[in-house]
RNA sequence: GCGGUCGUGGCGAAGGGGUUAACGCACCGGAUUGUGGCUCCGGCAUUCGUGGGUUCAAGUCCCAUCGAUCGCCCCA
């Protein structure tokens, strides 16, 4: 074995595939209840676009993308996240100029070099809605409402919704300030990790698990808030409350990615080892000028939603999922004219809309039923010699053993209403 | 980027320097000349992630490397 796949990333074989496309369906189908509408960006951009949009100082932009110079030596990156291509779809193709506000989804891989772990790979799959247009805090509250709904439906039990208010870049400027001088006189007892945070983001100190003793009275930011961001925030808790969506505010919730206002939030469940936080989203008002221009900005808020997680939570809490669909029928031929028709008859079924399956592998009658068995065929089909001749069929119903002869000409028909029953 | 554990057939897994690499599952064939799920019998790794080294002798010891996995950072 010399050649194998990249590091973090997986392949989805046949067998998992189908959970996969199970909780593709469902995310659709909760898209479509909520009005939201797909969209398909690409999986690579102008790495300047990431930079700017997500921010050149998080994590994410500064170590984690996959960046390379094309042809024409422009510096592209795999998009480790999927906000900021929608925003600027949105902005080139002048979808501020509709009539009603936008509201979007997305499902599709992402990418960032990271040592992979337990719920974390470099290839990843994220469900993401965006909805742009509106400061409505009954927006906020449908995103948030909309992940808990889709986790519901799936079957996951016990997710928390977390919510928090990271301001305005005023009122958050102000709170920065504030806790670097609350920190400041500890300043040498944190741990490395958090000296670095002091100058560069000091909300993370607040998210450290190492040094929580030394942030207890650490002023919160929601004693910050200015006027217009702490009434925003009061309504989208009023809408949640109402929709009867169960959350806590956790004021020291901080999010990775630079663009977020307002409203920030996570659900979080157990089941991935260390990982709790299964998707996570916020306001971005700002975000579309920083990318487009002032003269277009548009407010915004969404959420990306990992699916990789969502599968692991469910298996971990062993929430049943659809598998391998089985055959309706498995055709077996003895003696070569038998197999010419063999090869007819399955064409003919299938035309006639019934999933069946042969052997392709001249193996022998038990064999094949044995294979019909794996693929747990609904009947076997037995075609012979003998009934080549009388224009007939075996037709044997595998659950019970129950057998007959059916006429060639009336076998799709036969088939599908013994089906039925 | 850093640290722990691990890497033997399609899968699971023994073997921890001495020469035929256990066993279980799956698969294939037979017992049962045209009928699955049970039972019995037989078959199925010139080879132990890769590359070096030590040794008369290396899945077995050493080094490197790649990968998996778990954790740190951070996040989906």
């Amino acid at each position: 074995m010399s050649i194998q796949k990249p590091k973090g990333t997986q392949d989805l074989l046949p067998g998992v595939v189908e959970k996969w496309q199970y909780i593709e369906e469902k995310a659709r189908d909760v898209c479509r209840r909520f009005n939201y509408r797909e969209i398909r960006t690409p999986i690579f951009e102008h790495t300047e676009l990431f930079q700017r949009g997500v921010g050149d100082t998080t994590d994410i932009v500064e170590k984690e993308m996959y960046t390379f110079s094309d042809k024409g030596d422009r510096s592209m990156s795999l998009r480790p996240e999927g906000t900021a291509g929608v925003v600027r779809a949105y902005v080139e193709n002048k979808l501020y100029g509709e009539p009603d506000i936008n509201k979007l989804y997305y499902i599709g891989p992402m990418f960032r070099y990271e040592q992979p772990q337990a719920g974390r790979y470099r290839q990843f799959h994220q469900f993401g809605i965006e909805a742009i247009g509106s400061v409505d805090p009954s927006l906020d509250a449908e995103v948030i409402a909309m992940g808990y709904l889709f986790y519901k439906e799936i079957g996951l039990q016990g997710v928390k919704v977390e919510i928090n208010s990271v301001g305005n870049p005023s009122c958050r400027s102000v709170y920065r300030e504030e806790l670097q001088k609350f920190f400041a006189p500890v300043k040498d007892k944190l741990c490395k990790d958090c000296q670095s945070r002091y100058d560069r983001n000091p909300m993370r100190i607040l998210d450290c698990k190492k040094d929580q003793e030394y942030g207890i009275g650490a002023p919160s930011i929601l004693d910050f808030l200015d006027e217009e961001c702490s009434t925003h925030f009061g309504k989208v808790q009023r809408h949640l409350t109402d929709m009867g969506i169960e959350y806590v505010i956790n004021p020291r919730m901080v999010r990775g990615l630079d663009y977020y206002t307002h409203t920030a939030f996570e659900y979080k469940a157990a089941g991935i080892g260390a990982i709790d936080t299964i998707s996570g989203g916020g306001r971005y008002n700002g975000l579309v000028g920083t990318i487009g221009g002032s003269s277009v900005d548009q407010p915004g808020v969404g959420f990306g939603l990992g699916l990789e997680r969502v599968l692991l939570v469910l298996e971990a809490q062993g929430v049943a999922v659809p598998g391998v669909r089985p055959l309706d029928a498995y055709v077996i031929g003895m003696g070569e004219a038998a197999e010419n028709e063999v090869a007819k008859q399955l064409f003919a079924l299938r035309s006639a809309g019934l999933t069946v399956e042969k052997d392709y592998l001249g193996r022998k009658m038990k064999a094949q039923m044995k294979s019909a068995d794996r693929f747990a065929a609904k009947f076997t089909i037995i075609l012979g010699e003998d009934e080549l001749n009388r224009g007939t069929v075996i037709l044997k119903k595998m659950a019970t053993g129950e057998q007959e002869e059916v006429k060639l000409e009336s076998l799709a028909e036969t088939l599908k209403s013994k089906l039925e029953q």
